[in-house]
DNA sequence: CAATGATCCTGTCCGC
DNA sequence: TGCGGACAGGATCATT
């Protein structure tokens, strides 16, 4: 499941290896995967990788053409480099054809994932609202807490709205509540503003710490090198049976999603029902 | 505007 | 051994 971490570890991985090798051609294998917007045209490529960056979830790849690829990996899709072009690959939806005929295969099981071909300008067309990075200095309590004002969902649930913070999801949410000490159930709007800092502080603390790992591998996450990140060595409630206090963890189900959490760490408020 | 539920998909795992 | 069903879940869309 690529988050931020994840995405910045592929993103990382693509751009290296692509290094000033021009892009030749982008196909398509299964529909749906590769949009094609209506200001692309034939003469975007091939071009060379102008400027790659990270927006939440999704990498942008600038060409130096002017035009843009915008790539989404959803829950299960991978980039995977081969230096040589070969046929179709099991559950590859696209591939990304560099001028010698290396290639980096796109492979999405689901068929979540997205490749967007588009012009420069049509980019606010494909990417959606997103809220601050994690590291966006303007991200601060008092930025968030208009945000959580009218929401009584749990702060579990909104911090996974790409609206109000870019790039977290069910793996890092689980894990940064965690460290701030947050029960992931309690309602958004009734997050203090130190329980805000430390959420904050925490998120950027987490997703550094996994970026410095390459990544959490839970399931099928890959670098493009198909080697797997490390950080699933270091969740301390995702996926586990104790924290590392000991306490047993808890997983509850909220909005079809596992929570994972530690109800003595996480001061679990008793509640009725 | 907020919240909910359905939807898109297929590999994996569990129980019988 | 095989089968049905639950589960995994990011983002979007329709509905209330």
């Amino acid at each position: 499941m690529p988050e931020l971490p994840e995405v910045q570890t592929v993103l990382n991985g693509f751009t290296t290896r692509t290094g000033q090798r021009k892009i030749i051609a982008i196909t398509g294998f299964y529909p749906g995967t590769l949009i094609t917007s209506s200001g692309w045209k034939d003469s975007a490529l091939p071009a060379a990788i102008a400027r790659s960056e990270r927006r939440g979830k999704y990498m942008l790849i600038h060409l130096e053409s002017g035009y843009c690829l915008i790539i989404h990996l959803r829950m299960t899709g991978k980039l995977v480099y081969a230096e040589q072009t070969t046929e179709e690959l099991k559950h590859e939806r696209a591939r990304i054809i560099l001028e010698d005929g290396a290639i980096f295969h796109f492979i999405d099981p689901r068929t979540f994932g997205k490749i967007v071909r588009c012009a420069a300008g049509e980019l606010p067309n494909y990417l959606p609202q997103l809220g601050l990075e994690p590291f966006d200095q303007s991200l601060t309590p008092e930025h968030l807490a208009p945000l959580l004002a009218r929401r009584k969902m749990p702060i579990k649930n909104v911090l996974l709205d790409q609206k109000v913070i870019a790039g977290l999801g069910n793996i890092y949410v689980c894990e940064v509540l965690y460290r701030a000490g947050i029960d992931p159930e309690r309602p958004a709007s009734e997050i203090s503003i130190p329980e805000l800092a430390k959420i904050i502080h925490h998120t950027r603390e987490v997703l550094a710490e996994a970026i410095a790992k390459g990544g959490t591998s839970i399931s099928d996450f890959r670098r493009i090198d198909d080697k797997t990140g490390e950080f699933q060595e270091f969740l301390r409630v995702y996926q586990q049976k104790q924290c590392p206090c000991g306490h047993e963890v808890q997983r509850e189900k909220s909005a079809g999603r596992s929570t994972y959490f530690c109800p003595v760490c996480q001061k679990r408020a008793k509640r009725k029902h």
